[in-house]
DNA sequence: GCACGACTACTACATTGTAATAGATATGCG
DNA sequence: CGCATATCTATTACAATGTAGTAGTCGTGC
């Protein structure tokens, strides 16, 4: 997945569990959200499910159980959202906004590079749209 | 509307521009919208109307035309992607968010007062549901 | 007086949010 | 060993949202 995509709450809820865990079963992503989204066991799977339809989650069976792994590594599922944020929501310039991750142990060096990257490359997609 | 709502995207779309206007019609947000969204007329218009029907927007006729009004404040508007975006996204406190709009512009005193009173309200609302 | 343009109302259809139900399977227990 | 129970998966369901199209109305310039 060369591009950053534009991942619903629940989508970017359940990458955020698979990003932790490396990869996990519809059982585990539920126990570890049940708390915050209070979701249906079967909602998770029907989540899940639509996910690997479309090409976010890669599922490997296993004596007709599944695990899941995302194939959406995490500074291309932050991408949309820091953009969204930086320029609907706070209206400020992304660099003060890609800042708050600077000092936060929640990326590595190497992640942030990445989201820095992806961000500005859809900024230049958006820029090149502009213009035609 | 004393909670802060959960708005979609195009929902958020349209505040910001009557936020910005006080009041407009379809046809002027839609202008105002249709170099970043690219929608069809309708589509904002059905957008707007919806969020009429839900309590976010008023619309007031005048001839058969209407001019529609947000029920939302901005701070109640941002609270939610505010939160999401530092429990969520940079995983850090909301203080350091917050702060970002502290010499923003885009926020006068008031506004951002209001802001971290409703955004310090759904984090008490959610501990209180919690512990229950 | 009527063709045109803009506005509103109604309808449409795919995707997402959120599940319930049904069918297959493993497992503890008597 | 054979069945009740717990789990899984797959299928189906239904409301809300995203994104329009179409039809009916109405004022306005010719």
């Amino acid at each position: 997945m060369r591009e950053s995509p534009d991942l619903s709450k629940p989508e970017y809820d359940v990458l955020r569990v698979l990003w932790r865990a490396g990869q996990a079963s519809v059982r585990e992503v539920h126990d570890a959200l049940t708390a915050d989204t209070g979701w249906a066991y079967t909602t998770t799977k029907t989540v899940m499910d639509r996910m690997a339809t479309k090409g976010l989650l890669a599922r490997e069976g296993f004596h007709g159980v599944f695990v899941y792994r995302p194939l959406v590594s995490r500074p291309a599922g932050l991408a949309r959202f820091v953009r969204f944020f930086a320029d609907r929501v706070v209206e400020r310039d992304l660099s003060v906004v890609l800042g708050l991750f600077r000092d936060s142990e929640s990326l590595s060096a190497e992640e942030l590079a990445e989201l820095e990257r992806l961000v500005a490359d859809d900024a230049d997609a958006a820029a090149r749209k502009e213009r035609s």
